[in-house]
DNA sequence: TAAAAAGTGTTACAAGGTAACATCTCGAAA
DNA sequence: TTTCGAGATGTTACCTTGTAACACTTTTTA
């Protein structure tokens, strides 16, 4: 059983579920897995233009936010942009590193929520349901 | 020696760093201090105005840049609102909770970054700047 | 096959944020 | 003590990001 793709295992998600697998949703997720960066949402909305057919921002809105609440993509909150979900299954605790000067992105695993946090969510009886972490710094390349 | 107020280490750090402490700066921070709440730019923005004198976004948005720069507002990614910083000292690691259903918010020590991400980012020859956590989920009040 | 549910198209606008340039303030140097 | 310059504010005008609302279409289910 070989690497299925992300637009795949998309796609399968979608027949499991009855969910609709539909062009703006298909379009979208293929431009952010082919993306190794992240993309804002009108930057999204340029690419899926032509001069013929303008599509407007709910368009892209509603795919990106479908995907998101399933885990296939993720925001950034800082940068008010979108990359596609580098894991295989979904996960809701994530963390990111940004570059500040190349703004080069890299997700990493974090499957647990780290010791200190989780200690600190138990003792004020919080539920958690997800957490985003945003490191920013400088990447190897550019040290 | 007493608890200093936010506003009173604001001002000690102005004086020493030769900074002013301007009227737009003094009640930018005066209203995040008083407010147990994040709050937006605009939101700032209104309360600064009158009938009169119409604040405009740069004023507001120059003296939380200002504040942010030096640590004793944070900005929370996920609300775009702002909040003044419980911490005593300046830290660039930060951690948030959010409460999804009544959006009560508070911010927890994290001094040191947990192990998970302090490891992985040596094994990629990051250099760390600042991080931000956002935690969502349920407080214990709506439990 | 009709009704309900899920999804899209479109308009119009709200909310958040910034570039650019003129003006002001205040301490330090001439 | 005047002037100079850095730091700060005032103002206009605009850009970017995101959403409410309503009509319409497609798919599923009863």
């Amino acid at each position: 059983m070989g690497e299925l793709s992300l637009i795949t295992r998309a796609l399968k998600f979608c027949e499991e579920r009855k969910y609709r697998f539909t062009e703006p949703r298909q379009r979208v997720l293929s431009l952010l897995a082919d993306s190794n960066q992240p993309m804002g949402a009108y930057q999204i909305l340029a690419l899926l233009s032509s001069s013929k057919v303008k599509v407007k921002p709910p368009t892209v809105y509603r795919a990106i936010e479908f995907w998101n609440k399933h885990g296939f993509i993720h925001r950034i909150e800082s940068m008010n942009a979108y990359i596609a979900c580098c894991e295989k299954k979904k996960h809701q605790n994530f963390c990111i590193f940004i570059c500040n000067d190349c703004s080069n992105v890299q997700e990493m695993e974090m499957s647990d929520l780290p010791t200190p946090m989780a200690s600190g969510i138990t003792k004020k009886h919080l539920t958690v349901t997800s957490t985003t972490t945003e490191i920013r710094g400088t990447c190897g390349e550019c040290n």
